[in-house]
RNA sequence: GCGCCCUUAGCUCAGUGGAUAGAGCGUCCGGCUACGAACCGGGAGGCCGCAGGUUCGAAUCCUGCAGGGCGCACCA
């Protein structure tokens, strides 16, 4: 809750009270009271309903309601002008006063500003790509990347307590296929004749690797039990891929603060007891979940909404990937305590929420589960779709999109569209429009921004504005002075900042931002186009002015950061 | 056949119970002898896929239908 929205709240609930008081008005019951804001500016800073959602309880037309409430509402100070509207809305407009206060909260709040205490110190993990270790990522990737990556900050941003984790799937057959696959590529560059296996992975990486062995290693394996070579290769090409993946992730700015490997869930415990997965087996079926039926063990997940029941232990006793992912949860919620654990998958996996989710309530843990699935992305190049598909050879990855596009471009564009929308992604297009790309909008206006503090501070080559505000911009500037219509209006942008982000957070939707962000910097450029900054002939104005210029400066720098995009200085 | 997601301006998309449905791009018209024109102002452009229902009020919630995407393993 914020202050000016709660501010609002208050005094129609008080305005209810005492008009029920003194009789004005008979309420069968208290209707639910909430200041929202008006879509259109014209509507005012905030409006309620109230008096139509009150009209059933008081057997009473709502604009009549409505004359009573801003009869008590009005003649407060931040609160400039109340109006009845349309059906019974009450629209109400702020001070100046009140809107400019939010450039001193800005400037003395900083890196803080838009900071709420909605996740309370709660623990909170991010788990996302989670790319096989076999080979690059595909542009999806990229995005389920700079997704995961910007909501970890959002989340910080309003109090959780946030971890980011890849899941490493470093155990199973498409390990045993990828070390065939280049076993395979090493025997032929030594002229061995060798049938490639049927399902082995294609592309050329696999000969670079089987290649770089050679160079190092000679052909020393060659003529060894394919047992041992694979088991050999399997781990080298493994190390360099993960390698590789780190490398491509931390170039968009992505770093992980854990990377879990699927092996230790196989693995015996610490004195050789169960492992975890026998240990979230043995959870389950203490809870009653678990039958055995046709030589395997399965997990009763139509007990929590699931369409069939799911195998963990298959008939030849191996487990399933599910039961490998099921004490991977375990393990999140129940040894390392996580409050709430958000997972990000792609579409192609969403037939897998339910047994997952089931899995995560019959451990005791129902609810702290959120799977986000985001649609996928489609690969164009000069309008042709490119096929995504790791064994065909032929793809862009994710590593060439952002050489292409750089990382700034590549995850404002990722994150414009909400999670739920199938992308298209047109590398050509993306190329060819840099300068129109919105990310470069919104980029600009913070350079603009120090281009001006650069100025006014007569430090046109000062390397960092952030250096120079504070002795610049006094902490007192009479910010009474901005009654500007592109002022209030710039005020009211600012002022929507902690609302966004919280809005952002609950929703899982880092989209909002990029809107937001750009509708600030707009706000700004109208600001900017009409009201000179810098005027040595109002050295008043001219403080006040900076000081507006800093507090959005602050705010655009904040959002940029949430998004895990530059905001560089100059460009 | 079943399940999930999508369908809003020429294009790409915001908008999950409110008022005259918005933005960017594109298109047409206009604005630099001042702090960054990578900018700003204005115009044209909509049966919100279709049909019912709930509600004082529906792009938004419910039901059905159509079209597109993705899934439906003792694979991972």
């Amino acid at each position: 809750m914020f202050a000016v929205q709660h501010l609002i709240e208050t005094l129609i609930r008080d305005a209810l009270a005492s008009a029920v008081v003194s009789g004005e008005l008979t309420l069968a019951e208290m209707p639910v009271v909430t200041a929202e804001r008006p879509r259109e500016v014209a509507h005012g800073d905030w409006a309620t309903n109230v008096a139509m959602r009150a009209a059933k309880a008081a057997g009473m037309p709502p604009r009549q309601i409505a004359a009573i409430i801003a009869g008590r509402i009005s003649g407060h100070p931040d609160i400039a002008a109340v109006e009845i509207a349309g059906p019974g809305f009450i629209n109400i407009r702020l001070s100046d006063a009140a809107l400019q206060r939010v450039v001193a909260e800005a400037r003395t709040q900083g890196a803080a500003f838009g900071r709420t205490e909605t996740g309370a110190g709660r623990t909170l993990q991010v788990e996302f790509v989670s790319a096989n270790p076999v080979g690059p990522m595909h542009v999806g990737h990229g995005r389920w990347a700079a997704l995961g990556d910007s909501l970890a900050r959002i989340l910080e941003h309003v109090g959780f307590r946030v971890e980011r984790e890849f899941y490493i799937n470093d155990q199973g057959v498409q390990m045993d296929i990828f070390a065939e696959s280049v076993a395979a590529r090493y025997l032929e560059l030594t002229g061995r004749e060798v049938t490639f296996p049927a399902e082995g992975y294609r592309g050329a990486y696999i000969t670079d690797i089987a290649r770089e062995i050679r160079a190092e290693e000679g052909e020393r394996w060659a003529d060894t039990p394919a047992e041992e070579r694979e088991s050999y290769f399997k781990e080298r090409a493994y190390a360099q891929v993960l390698e590789h993946l780190k490398h491509v992730l931390s170039g968009m700015g992505v770093t992980f603060d854990v990377w879990f490997s699927e092996r230790t869930l196989h693995a015996p415990g610490p004195d050789g007891g169960p492992s975890e997965i026998e240990r979230a087996i043995a959870r389950l079926r203490e809870a009653g979940y678990i039958f055995e039926h046709e030589g395997a063990t399965w997990f009763r997940s139509t007990d929590f909404g699931d369409d069939k029941d799911r195998v963990l232990t298959k008939a030849d006793g191996s487990y399933t990937y599910f039961a490998a992912d099921v004490a991977y949860h375990w393990n999140k919620l129940e040894e390392r305590r996580f409050d709430i654990v958000i997972d990000i998958w792609g579409a192609d996996h969403h037939g897998y929420v339910k047994r997952m989710e089931a899995a995560c309530a019959a451990l005791g843990h129902e609810g702290q589960l959120h799977v986000i699935i985001g649609q996928l992305v489609n690969l164009f190049r000069n309008g042709e779709v490119v096929r995504m598909s790791k064994r065909t050879g032929e793809m862009v990855t994710f590593e060439d999109l952002l050489d292409e596009v750089g990382p700034d471009a590549a995850r404002y564009f990722f994150l414009r569209r909400s999670t739920d929308q199938a992308l298209d992604f047109d590398i050509a297009l993306a190329k060819e429009q840099s300068s129109d790309n919105p990310v470069y909008y919104v980029q600009y206006a913070h350079a603009r921004i120090c281009s001006i503090l650069r100025k006014a501070a007569g430090m046109p080559e000062a390397e960092d504005v952030r250096m120079l505000v504070s002795a610049l911009v006094p902490a007192d500037a009479d910010l009474a002075l901005l009654g500007a219509d592109a002022e209030l209006a710039l005020f009211r942008r600012l002022g929507e900042f902690a609302e966004v982000v919280e809005i952002a957070a609950a929703q899982y939707a880092p989209h909002k931002l990029t809107r937001y962000a750009e509708e600030l910097a707009a706000a700004f450029h109208q600001f900017y186009t009409v009201c000179r900054v810098v005027d040595p002939d109002a050295p008043e104005l001219t403080a006040a002015r900076l000081a507006v210029v800093d507090a959005t400066r602050i705010v655009l720098e904040l959002v940029l950061g949430l998004l895990g995009v530059h905001a560089p200085q100059r460009m």
